[in-house]
DNA sequence: CGTGATATTGAGAAGGCTCAACAAAGGTGG
DNA sequence: CCACCTTTGTTGAGCCTTCTCAATATCACG
């Protein structure tokens, strides 16, 4: 049995939004993993078990597509639940990949618990409606882009939400270690041409790199980027 | 004041869920609306009013690209809920648009009274995150072929979801009318390229037209279409 | 019978993908 | 510390799908 690390209450989507007589119950009921890079911790297919929370580390949620193709739909860091559309109806497996991208914890919860505690914490019930909202949003704007923004595009605006989604480390990189493939996949395009783009934008001085990390210099002209000209 | 038509507690996504006590509240908060074809509902950046619902008809949702270009993320037919993106933290405008594709009758919950209703009703609030991961899985599906999918995979995919989400009139045929630039506009192609793709099959006998309308002859080989070779 | 909307077809351009070659980097075992 | 091997980065060329634009045909309907 590994050592049971606490979930930190202020930042764990889980205990954030749950009452605190539940707490004890989620504690008990909860198992935290650690995960090394690269992990998979379920696959497209797998028979649901259960729902994830971060709590240390980065998650890749991804979507394959044939054998080496893929498009990753989410990230999910510290305090954020996966795995949780497996909630909806007809779900008896998981309609998509979870990946570390970087060695974490991670928290599991049974699936029979999650629906208890949904039954006695209307108000996690509520929040959770309102996060699935606005996933929805967000998915369905992406939809958008893959249908018409060029891939210029559709890497400016990925760079922004990772930007939004990681902050900046102290020497003003975007905070996460992302392979080209992987923004590659998460932009909807081919390595070789995220390639190309990245370079274009850097030529335009819009962005700049240092190895894997990534900086956006010019914020206001990479939005730009992922607006349509004529609203 | 319109007559107001009574919902039918069967179909309607609201009263379905409701519980009993509150169904006579509801019936005294909503609002029933008629539309006429190609009305629009609501329109991208219109401030938040309420959530709707469809009593008759049937609605797309769709989002613009530009002065000339969409992409249709759902249809809403009978019972179906829509403009409930609207329900995530910081939505003060909608994010999409929405538009009646035949003359119908919808019904408009304002929104104070609609989190009264998920307040007062835990078991509908359920009932709406289960309707939410649904949603998500779906759309995020969807990214995943607007990325990866070529277009003929993405007209064959379209047809089926029409198919299951409408059904077949008695002459075997879809049973919704949609023009093919609404064809086009939710499998993300121009109307040029649907036309051409729903040519290719024609000749190869996957589906056949009268007029507007479609059916599909050989279910299982458009479904091939939506596959990637290999898994 | 005209007029505007929708359908049909063609030619061409362009964006993005594939493939292939090579360079650089990063480990690993000797 | 080096030789080796694997992975990741970099670049070019060509192709293919899809979009664009434009021309004509057909339809719906007043």
């Amino acid at each position: 049995m590994k050592k049971n690390i606490q979930c930190d209450n202020n930042t764990c989507f889980l205990c954030k939004g749950c009452i605190k007589e539940w707490l004890p119950a989620i504690a008990a009921n909860k198992k935290n993993f650690a995960v090394k890079k690269g992990q998979v911790i379920f696959s497209e297919g797998d028979p649901v078990k259960g729902i994830y929370f971060v709590y240390e580390g980065n998650i890749k949620v991804h979507k394959k597509w044939g054998a080496d193709k893929e498009l990753i739909i989410r990230f999910a860091n510290k305090g954020a639940i996966f795995g949780h559309r497996v909630l909806g109806k007809h779900a008896t497996h998981y309609p998509i990949s979870a990946t570390a991208l970087e060695a974490g914890i991670i928290c599991f919860i049974d699936m029979d618990f999650f629906e208890a505690t949904l039954k006695v914490n209307p108000q996690f019930t509520y929040q959770l409606m309102l996060f699935f909202a606005d996933e929805l949003q967000e998915a369905e704007h992406k939809m958008r882009n893959l249908a018409h923004m060029p891939v210029k595009g559709r890497v400016a605006q990925a760079l922004i939400s990772l930007k939004e989604q990681f902050g900046l480390n102290p020497d003003g990189h975007i905070d996460v270690e992302l392979t080209r493939q992987d923004l590659a996949s998460y932009a909807g395009a081919t390595y070789e041409t995220v390639f190309r783009v990245v370079n274009e934008l850097l030529q335009e001085k819009l962005i700049s790199t240092n190895g894997k990390k990534i900086s956006i210099i010019n914020h206001d002209k990479l939005f730009l980027l992922t607006q349509d000209d004529e609203a």
